[in-house]
DNA sequence: AGCACGATTAACT
DNA sequence: GTTAATCGTGCTC
């Protein structure tokens, strides 16, 4: 079952707990492509200088203010794609980096897509998950929640508060401080799909 | 109109 | 450990 508008619309650090154990399906031509997300991050509102927000309300960032459910997917690095889950409210910028997930369905579909990796460097990074499940520009504001869209999560896997460990998001660079120091990444414990 | 850089990855040494 | 790949975005001139 997709997971409803509802879920998503709760505190950004909140969800990005609460999606890990949860399914990531994509459908391609007919067929299921899907993993366990195992690991995630929050990007929360303008003050976030670490989130595509801090620049405020733009073309790019235009999704983000909008419903939570709804997919944000951005280019960077001149070649990769990152998939995010809008969270929070309408006109509140926030997401969920989907960070990696460990690869359950249509693994044969994936590796296609991957030029034949091995399932254990399939999908452990974000650009990874995207080239896998082949997304890119065309899902950017796709609504997660619509019966219709080809990409949605479900609830899968129960993962305890004791198997959620943090620490601060991965590749910020130059960002001021505390924002780079906020420990808003959140894995799976001992998971070895969780990204490098 | 031009420019610096990025929520990364893979292939190097 | 280091670095090239490669281009959209937001900021400066």
């Amino acid at each position: 079952m997709r997971l409803p508008r509802s879920f998503y619309a709760q505190p950004t650090r909140r969800l990005a707990k609460a999606l890990l154990g949860c399914r990531l399906v994509r459908s391609l031509d007919g067929q299921r492509a899907a993993g366990v997300i195992v690991e995630t991050e929050a990007y929360i509102g303008e003050t976030d200088l670490a989130c595509h927000a801090r620049a405020g309300r733009t073309a790019r960032t235009e999704v983000m203010y909008s419903h939570p459910g709804l997919a944000y997917v951005y280019f960077t690095y001149g070649l990769h794609w990152m998939l995010n889950v809008v969270s929070e409210r309408d006109d509140y910028p926030a997401a969920v980096l989907i960070r990696a997930i460990e690869p359950v369905e249509g693994v044969a579909l994936m590796q296609a897509a991957r030029g034949q990796r091995p399932i254990g460097d399939l999908t452990n990074g974000p650009a990874k998950v995207c080239q896998a499940l082949r997304i890119d520009r065309a899902s950017n504001g796709v609504d997660l929640t619509d019966a219709r869209s080809s990409l949605w999560i479900e609830a899968d896997r129960t993962v305890p508060t004791r198997s959620i460990l943090s620490g601060p998001r991965i590749g910020l660079g130059s960002t001021p401080e505390p924002w780079l120091s906020r420990p808003w990444r959140y894995w799976i414990k001992d998971n070895p799909f969780v990204s490098k």
